[in-house]
DNA sequence: CTTGACTCTAAAGTAAACATTAGGGTGTAG
DNA sequence: CTACACCCTAATGTTTACTTTAGAGTCAAG
């Protein structure tokens, strides 16, 4: 059994707008598996699985950039496990310095707000004052 | 002592483009305190000081939309000290939500990383095989 | 056979925060 | 007086991940 989709179709069985998945493809991440007479595209459940790959990999903060290297490294036989691993490890000390970034800015963030009376005119206001503040 | 500045000698004491200044002019977050007779912009201490603001506004995380808010609730002397503080809060709960976002996709990351060997065909890396796999 | 839902391509728009380019004056050092 | 650095405006480009628009062909139901 072939059970073929068109792209309505797989758009709405994962959630996902046509367009999305004609920009994907644009991208070289989803090949739709053939063409109808009339040109449409056909789409199986290799696609279905390449569309999950790619919103998991989102979610794990890749970028499409990365996702398409990543479906790359897995069409290639020759490709080493360590350049997958690479990735990853490249990816998780992105994120650890975003979210030490992140925790600067709350830590600043908190201090500030937490010397704000929170009423009374701005002129006064210790956020402003801070931000505003003269030295450095 | 007036102490103007053209837009380059701003720009190069604070560490910016001369296009960023123009830029924050068009967004209302930055005026010339006049022109000379060729129109050039001229800028006093004061231009300083809200420059400074918004960079350190920016490194806490505000958007220049964010910062326009600020700086209009400090010009007007109607405005409540608590809207800076609700705004204040509101980015802090925001910051919150992506360092989580983040710590989620670090610790999955991170779990795929470790049981990946770091050598050997893609086709039996288990973090390849997480994001294809057919569950779910 | 017509209507409405669906599909196609190519191009332009969106958000954020700028950077770059084009075309043209200005200011000053030598 | 002529380089050459600097300034002006307006418009377009950049990045990411899409969405929207325009114009046109296709398919199933009634």
């Amino acid at each position: 059994m072939k059970s073929d989709f068109t792209i309505g179709a797989l758009a709405r069985s994962e959630g996902v707008a046509t367009e999305t998945l004609r920009y994907y493809e644009r991208l070289g991440l989803i090949e739709p598996s053939g063409r109808t007479a009339s040109n449409y595209r056909l789409y199986d459940m290799t696609a279905v699985r390449q569309l999950r790959f790619i919103r998991r990999a989102q979610a794990l903060g890749f970028s499409l950039t990365e996702i398409g290297e990543l479906l790359s490294l897995h069409a290639q036989p020759a490709a080493d496990m360590g350049d997958v691993k690479r990735l990853a490890e490249h990816k998780i000390a992105d994120i650890e310095r975003r979210i030490e970034d992140l925790e600067r800015m709350k830590a600043g963030l908190g201090t500030l707000a937490e010397n704000c009376p929170g009423h009374g005119p701005t002129a006064e206001c210790p956020i402003l004052a801070t931000l505003l503040r003269d030295e450095n």
